[in-house]
RNA sequence: GGCCCAGUAGUUCAGUUGGUUAGAAUGCCAGCCUGUCACGCUGGAGGUCGACGGUUCGAGCCCGUUCUGGGUCGCCA
């Protein structure tokens, strides 16, 4: 028999094996030689099991024995035998049964590893990320990756239950205008073209909607060419669905069933549906964000009505210029901040923009408020009776215009939270975020821009506002949020081909822009349009509050650094001359 | 593009006010050791202090530039 051939896997065996004769491979996690008796780690994906050499029994073999070092890959044949009372492991899951070799064959030598195969590794990323390969021999890695194998497979499982089909699309596709930068790919066949890589499959899902699939999902990779952060690669894996004939209800629908069914058999906890729905402006409104982390409160409070008048400039001034001032309660917290923490804090406002920010701290020795000086005493009563303030609590004031205020609240809320652990991880923040704004304004381009993207429907009740108040329409459109992060989004689609026209003007293209924009699509909206809608959920980032992580690189097997580049492959890397010849590209050399 | 943090044996770190030969733990190598599981004991090897330049009699330490990694703002329909 082969010498890498096996009977069972390490993490398998138990007393229930006893007697049994038993082949295994695996990696050499830990060799102890005691002299004549020598303790061999073997460790598989499923686990470590000691193997025994003793001297006496065999000394030929206990000399190889004595040659295994760390990660090298061995193959071991003996007898499960269970461990004496005194040397049973009650630590390892096979800690009562050892491995009484008669068999050892080195299959493969292994150099020292720069990094220890451990789950509380303490090594710098950049270790990490140039040898991925011996990170992800770590078990915790290993644990990672069968979570989204698990989940990828009851994904399919459950779209295919009811009744969808997954549906490849074009990784080669064509330059679309709004979003995210693309990345771009030349063409050798037609110089000076270019494909760009998919930001997500949207406009092709669309089109298969008008073939009739009615149904389709895809586990798919998608590119942005943005700069990166703990939350974001430039290549990231979307589940993305779209359905004919169906209202957001019945697209929400599917995916709440389908979260519950993640939930269930990831994390063994249920969740009741329907899941809480908000709207956009009430998100904003009481968490000062559109993807809220609902776990725990320290809600924003609107004081505008109590500040109109105020003899204090800052809130006046703000109030006058058509913002707000809004405030939050740090309950009991008013006693554990010191005068420097709370200056850090106006520091770290001030990331978000906010000119400064004001503090009520409501000690025992009464109020300490740099800004009370120039309040009225019914202005302060007023904001202890809205704020519900009581001794021991600290008030923070934040008044500028809405955006400062909504961004610097909202992120000094979860800053807070962190801080004083605030946030219960047994719970799940899993919740609809609706009626996103159909458009927002940009200053740069001086232009309305899609909040979603172009073809979102805005919702049939604000039809009539396109034309007077483009800027307060509604549209159908629903993020899915869970902790704190935006999970997903998707919306109901245009299918109307006079209500796309007047998207297409308020965005400001042209009839001809449009369509050499879009035209592929707008063409195919000509032979019979079903009304349709889906969404697509990030999918490293469903993995990563499942696994408990908070970098995504933990969760993309080969993932990129902050300069998006690969430590293992070196990419991106030169071309060299003939490549670019045969594109003919050339580079202007950089000043 | 901006701001912040880090970079010293294979690894994780310490390194005083700028001063002789840069230390510890762990890992590695060798020897001893028959119930270890963080095995133990003895000995040994191992350094471009990220790179470049400057200040200085003298730089791991001070200054400047730069590279790499991380966090973040802008950006991310």
């Amino acid at each position: 028999m082969a010498k890498y051939k096996r009977t069972h896997m390490c993490g398998e065996l138990s007393l229930n094996n006893l007697g049994e004769e038993v082949s295994l491979t695996g990696w050499v996690q830990k060799s102890r030689d005691l002299g004549g008796l020598l303790f061999i780690d073997l460790r598989d994906r499923t686990g470590i099991l000691q193997v025994v050499f003793n001297k006496d029994i065999d000394p030929q073999l206990f000399e190889i024995a004595q040659k295994v070092r760390g990660e090298y890959v061995i193959h071991v044949s003996g007898k499960i035998g269970a461990r004496a009372e005194n040397a049973i492991n009650k630590r390892m899951k096979t800690g009562y049964i050892e491995v009484l070799a008669n068999d050892l064959t080195i299959i493969s030598k292994a150099e020292t590893p720069p990094i220890y195969i451990e789950d509380d590794l303490n090594v710098s990323e950049n270790l990490r990320l140039k040898y991925r390969y011996l990170d992800l021999r770590r078990p915790v890695m290993q644990n990672i990756f069968f979570v989204r194998h698990r989940v990828n497979k009851l994904i399919r499982d459950y779209f295919d239950k009811n009744g969808f089909i997954e549906v490849e699309t074009p990784v080669l596709t064509k330059t679309t205008p709004e979003g995210a930068r693309d990345y771009l790919v030349p063409s050798r066949v037609q110089p000076g073209k270019f494909y760009a890589l998919p930001q997500s499959p949207q406009l092709f899902k669309q089109i298969l909607m008008v073939s009739g699939f009615d149904k389709y999902y895809q586990i798919v990779k998608c590119f942005r060419d943005e700069d990166l952060r703990a939350d974001r690669q430039p290549e990231f894996t979307q589940l993305d669905m779209e359905m004919s004939f169906v209202d957001a209800d019945d697209v929400m629908n599917i995916i709440e069933g389908l979260m519950k069914d993640v939930f269930i058999s990831i994390k063994n906890q249920d969740i009741s549906l329907p899941l809480p729905r908000m709207t956009y402006k009430e998100a904003m409104e009481r968490y000062g964000s559109d993807k809220p982390d609902v776990r725990f409160g320290l809600e924003l409070k609107d004081l505008s009505d109590i500040l109109k008048d105020s003899e204090f400039k800052v809130f006046s001034d703000a109030l006058k210029n058509g913002g707000c001032v809004k405030a939050i309660n740090a309950e009991g917290c008013g006693g554990k901040l010191s005068r420097k923490e709370i200056d850090a804090l106006g520091e770290f406002v001030k990331t978000y923009r906010a000119k400064g920010l004001a503090w009520m701290n409501f000690t025992e020795e009464g109020l300490k408020s740099p800004i009370a000086k120039f309040l009225k005493e019914e202005e302060i009563s007023s904001i202890i009776e809205r704020m519900n303030a009581k001794t021991g609590d600290i008030i923070f004031i934040v008044a500028d215009n809405k955006k400062v205020v909504y961004d610097s609240l909202g992120q000094l809320r979860l800053e807070l939270a962190r801080k004083f652990n605030l946030i219960d991880e047994n719970k799940i923040g899993l919740l609809w975020v609706t009626e996103f704004p159909l458009l927002e304004y940009d200053e740069e381009e001086k232009r309305y821009v899609a909040m979603h993207h172009p073809f979102t429907s805005p919702m049939d009740e604000d039809i009539e506002l396109l034309d007077t108040e483009p800027l307060n329409v509604r549209a159908k459109a629903y993020d899915i949020v869970l902790n704190g992060y935006e999970l997903g989004g998707g919306s109901i689609r245009i299918h109307d081909s006079e209500i796309q026209q007047k998207m297409f003007n308020l965005l400001g293209f042209s009839k001809e822009e449009a369509w050499k924009k879009f035209g592929f699509l707008l063409e195919a909206f000509k032979y019979g349009t079903p009304p349709h809608g889906g969404l697509a959920i990030g999918m490293d980032r469903l993995i990563m509050l499942l696994t408990g992580t908070d970098n995504i690189r933990d969760v993309i097997a080969f993932p990129k650094t902050q300069s998006a580049s690969c430590l293992m492959t070196d990419a991106p890397s030169i071309a060299d001359e003939k490549q670019l010849a045969e594109l003919k590209l050339k580079f202007e050399k950089e000043e």
